[in-house]
DNA sequence: GCCAACGTTGGC
DNA sequence: GCCAACGTTGGC
């Protein structure tokens, strides 16, 4: 799951442990979402910025979530096509697990997956949520494991 | 800041 | 339903 770090980094998750995930306005994306589990784990992945990258991970607590923010009239999120009773946008709540001791950036996955292995990596994607085998998380995990720390 | 890739909009 | 024009994303 993609998210600018000037907008909403892994640090902010990190303070504030737990958030929805909202604002996601792509259907594909949103397919994804919908799909997800309480309990799945998610990496937090850090984009337009430099280098871009996975900076940690966390998991999802609550599923199907109706997304607040196409409601706020104010918010840059507002869908007037929304309802209550038929909402658009279904999102998921996610807590804090752990941020990486250093990230894995986006080169280095791009050296170690193929873009069939990982979505993530193929060239020109902009879905800002995407599906992982559970074989490739396990190896970006133990990635993750390796990485010597930053000061 | 540039620009390729992609998604969305809207005229027809 | 097609597709050109336009807007956005995001790596570099």
């Amino acid at each position: 799951m993609k998210s600018e770090p000037d907008v909403f980094g892994i640090a902010d998750l990190e303070r504030d442990r737990v958030t929805i995930w909202d604002g996601v306005r792509n259907y594909q994306a949103r397919n994804f979402l919908k799909s997800m589990e309480v309990g799945d784990l998610a990496f937090f992945y850090h984009s337009n910025t430099s280098p871009p990258g996975i900076v940690g991970l966390m998991q999802i607590i609550e599923a199907q979530v109706v997304d607040p923010s196409q409601f706020d009239l104010d918010g840059e999120y507002y869908d007037p096509k929304s309802t209550i009773i038929a909402p658009r946008w279904h999102t998921v709540k996610i807590e804090f697990v752990r941020t990486f001791n250093s990230q894995i950036a986006l080169a280095t996955l791009r050296d170690r997956f193929t873009s069939e292995e990982l979505l993530a990596v193929k060239q020109g994607n902009r879905l800002s949520v995407m599906p992982i085998l559970d074989r490739v998380a396990e190896q970006i995990l133990q990635m993750a494991e390796n990485l010597t720390p930053i000061n």
